[in-house]
DNA sequence: GCCGTTTTCGGCCCGACTGTTTTCAGTCG
């Protein structure tokens, strides 16, 4: 029997989602139903099968009795006869459609019915021999944006890791507030919520000059070319070949505006709704008295709406504390700021040290003098040097003989420091029976050790998982790196039982990474909240390969503030005197 | 199809922009 994970449950209620849209006359909610549920079990802590081994799915908001059923048995058979129905209905390529921007359930089922569209290579015929643009409701512009659109896609692919946008966000944000039209600017979106992935960028900015800027952003030397222009919203592709909206607004507008564009959209429905129980309405720019007949019908009087001039002053108007923008995700958030509970988040300046960087020993750029420098330069206590294992031998990884030799010019080096020190570590590879590259007389040597996958990623979920185990339990092992060994974009996570992998390093005391490398940023954010709760304790570590990664330091401390995590849960916050006593300590137990 | 500090029925967030129309549907966020 094939075993389904999350993910695939998530994607399996989503395409039907999809499908639903296509059908003649189905009642949108029952639509949206599917698409709610979906989103609420991705941010679920639980384990899907156990859940509905003991009959208890429908604890999970959003899931109801249907979905329940229809999870229970994907889970527990590994199929959906709901779901194989409705495929069967469609053509197998037609869910690709919905990847190209400007086309719908509507156009698309338009061009499936009327032109026997089936995928995106039939739509790029139907456009060049120009039957798109004689379909009721398409025209020649909508052709040719489809054609250029199906042209383009190898090219800007239409997501982005937040690392590689980064400084283009940052750089727009930065020149945006040094215009002297601008009175407030931030970024918004996804970026602003430290999403790993993000799709396009978004920049608020308040001014009584929308013209001005307007014309100052898609003159902007980073923009490429205009998508849309319109008195409040423009949106234009970047060199890079992300996607950015600029929304201008008045400086009354703006916290509405930021908190509407910062989102989640799950977030701002709930936002919406509450609003609504005090007889509001909230939307990107104002909160107003709602004006409906169901408020009336309620006969319920409305609460006189409070000044708000800033986001703090809008949560506090919803009856909440501020939220901070990395945890509106609707997984939590509400409740927490309600009541007041709401966790304060670590901070970048938290971080007193990182364990996890390489040099040019293995295949790093730097020498650990330059590392050392690097790191006190950005006001860190110390660093740890963990270099490939020798199974590693597409990244130069030491023997023993070559790791006793740097472990001895690291304890020469530390002699020249003041205030600062280098621990001596490595990167030790877990070998596919779950045993470490190096024997524990050399491990012992060593200040800590790091261990991680970084071969035979194709194992069965269940040896996966009790090979990582096997390794979490090693007594030498410090922290286990990048666990589910993901690259954004390029490499799915590998099949591992995490919250079994949680379980092990809460009793062991071993730590989880946070890898701050954009293109990993691993364990998932979604994860930390059941890690936290079984007192898992994190490390932020940048997996730097050369001086100027350190930085990336700063997208970790994204995920765990997205993870909900504070400067107690992270071992790095920790100043030098009480890091080297948890790393003598982890060596006892 | 889900949900309920007012509801087990009758709701379900809401506005901008585009391209097609000549007053609006579709898409997007």
């Amino acid at each position: 029997m094939p075993e389904i994970n999350k993910e695939e449950v998530v994607e399996v209620l989503e395409t039907i989602a999809t499908l639903l849209e296509l059908q003649a006359e189905e009642n949108p909610f029952k639509i949206r139903a599917y698409t709610n549920a979906a989103r609420s079990i991705e941010t679920w802590g639980g384990n899907l099968r156990e859940l509905a081994e003991q009959d208890r799915l429908l604890e999970i908001p959003g899931v109801g009795k249907a979905i329940a059923g229809k999870i229970s048995e994907l889970v527990l058979t590994g199929t959906s006869t709901f779901y194989d129905e409705l495929r069967a209905k469609f053509p197998e390529k037609i869910l690709e459609l919905f990847s190209l921007p400007g086309l719908g359930a509507k156009k698309i089922k338009a061009l499936y019915e009327k032109l026997q569209v089936h995928s995106i290579a039939d739509l790029a015929q139907a456009c060049s021999d120009g039957r798109v643009a004689e379909l009721p409701g398409f025209g020649k512009t909508t052709q040719e944006k489809l054609a250029k659109i199906i042209g383009d896609r190898a090219k800007n692919a239409g997501s982005f890791q937040l690392g590689q946008v980064a400084s283009d966000a940052e750089q727009l944000q930065n020149d945006f507030r040094s215009h002297p039209a601008a009175l407030l600017v931030s970024i918004a979106g996804s970026y602003r919520r430290r999403k790993e992935v993000v799709r396009d960028l978004d920049f608020i900015v308040a001014t009584k000059e929308p013209e001005t800027i307007t014309e100052f952003f898609v003159g902007h030397p980073l923009v490429e070319s205009v998508i849309a222009r319109g008195a409040t919203k423009t949106s234009v592709r970047l060199r890079s070949g992300i996607q950015a909206d600029l929304r201008v607004v008045s400086s009354a507008e703006y916290p509405f505006a930021l908190g509407y564009f910062t989102g989640s959209k799950e977030h701002n429905i709930v936002m919406r709704n509450r609003a609504r129980q005090r007889g509001w309405t909230l939307n990107e720019y104002r909160l107003a008295p709602a004006e409906d007949g169901a408020t009336q019908k309620k006969k319920r009087v409305a609460e006189k709406i409070p000044r708000v001039r800033d986001e703090t002053e809008l949560y506090r108007a919803l009856g909440l504390d501020f939220v901070p923008p990395e945890l509106r995700e609707n997984c939590g958030e509400f409740e927490a700021a309600a009541k007041g509970n709401l966790p304060r988040l670590i901070e970048p300046g938290n971080l007193r040290g990182t364990f996890h960087c390489h040099t040019s020993a293995s295949d790093g750029r730097n020498s650990p003098e330059e590392m050392a420098a690097a790191a006190q330069e950005l006001g860190l206590q110390y660093l740890g040097i963990a270099d490939h294992s020798r199974s590693s031998i597409q990244a130069g990884g030491l023997d023993a003989e070559r790791l006793r030799a740097q472990v001895a010019a690291i304890k020469e080096l530390n002699k020249s420091f003041d205030g600062f020190r280098l621990f001596a570590g490595v990167e030790c590879d877990i070998l596919r029976d779950g045993s470490l590259d190096f024997d524990d007389e050399t491990l012992s040597e060593l200040d800590y050790v790091v261990a991680s996958v970084h071969s035979a990623f194709q194992l069965p979920e269940a040896e996966m998982t009790e090979r990582i185990i096997r390794a979490i339990r090693h007594p030498l092992v410090t922290m286990l790196a990048h666990p589910t060994g993901r690259l954004l974009l390029r490499r799915p996570a590998y099949a591992v039982d995490i919250p079994a992998i949680l379980d092990a390093a809460a009793e062991t005391g071993t730590w989880i990474e946070i890898n701050a490398a954009p293109k990993r940023l691993d364990l998932d954010w979604r994860w930390w909240p059941l890690a936290k709760s079984k007192g898992v304790k994190c490390v932020i570590n940048p997996d730097a390969h050369g001086v100027e990664k350190l930085q990336e330091l700063w997208f970790g401390v994204g995920v765990a503030r997205k993870g909900w995590l504070t400067k107690s849960d992270v071992v790095n916050t920790l100043p030098l005197g009480k890091i080297e006593d948890a790393l003598a300590q982890k060596r006892r137990a």
